[in-house]
DNA sequence: TTGACATATCAAGTTTCATTGATATATTGA
DNA sequence: TCAATATATCAATGAAACTTGATATGTCAA
């Protein structure tokens, strides 16, 4: 069965949920320039350190961030990807839909709504 | 003066709020349909009246869509141009920069960074 | 004008999120 | 091993957002 909405509903808000906070977004700016460390980020953001690791690990927990350890430093970047994912379901989003939900579009059969 | 931080995380936050929350999202995938009255999106998504008013303000106030009334009815539907304006910053997001917000990239003088 | 209907607003309760300070874990160099 | 450094986690607080029920506003039809 189907819950006649989009996969966007069921996945998206997680991503948009990160991007609600104007700190995260601009951690996501600062590494537009390459992977930076923790620390790095400590200095542009100034922020607390625990602040700074809640928000990194919110961003990607929603796959917006990913990170690697080099030595006792953790280095994150912008996870490609997952901004593309967020884009298509923007995309989806800015796409007039002609037929409704409810109609069986695979079967092609008229279902009684109004657009039969 | 500047921030050293793009316009993104100055505008854009309340439209990803706006998205981060499912209901919202689905009323957006409602109106790919078309423009829809409240009393029919309250039917499809089965929330009360006050909490449907609530959602549709969140993505009003957003840019997200726009009312128009009619009668006694009052009818939503997507903004485009605002959907257009979060996808774009997204699209910045998604540009990698080579150069780092410290220097000053108007003069393209060296500013001791390690671009310089 | 009155009553019914569609929608918006408000106040109160609940939940979720951001922030802080303290502590824990992991890595390196001495 | 020990101390220093980098980062993550935790518990507590406060703020913001969601939800609910009640009430207000606005429009139409009788």
């Amino acid at each position: 069965m189907t819950t006649g909405f989009l996969p966007a509903s069921e996945s998206c808000c997680p991503q948009f949920q990160a991007l609600s906070d104007r700190t995260r977004v601009r951690i996501l700016e600062l590494l537009r320039s390459g992977e930076r460390c923790v620390c790095e980020l400590m200095a542009d953001l100034a922020i607390r350190q625990s602040l700074l690791s809640f928000h990194l690990k919110t961003l990607k927990n929603a796959g917006l961030v990913k990170d690697r350890r080099d030595g006792r430093w953790v280095h994150y970047s912008i996870d490609w990807s997952g901004l593309e994912e967020l884009k298509e379901l923007i995309s989806v989003l800015q796409t007039p839909q002609v037929q409704k939900a409810c109609c069986d579009q695979a079967s092609n059969k008229p279902c009684g709504c109004d657009n039969s």
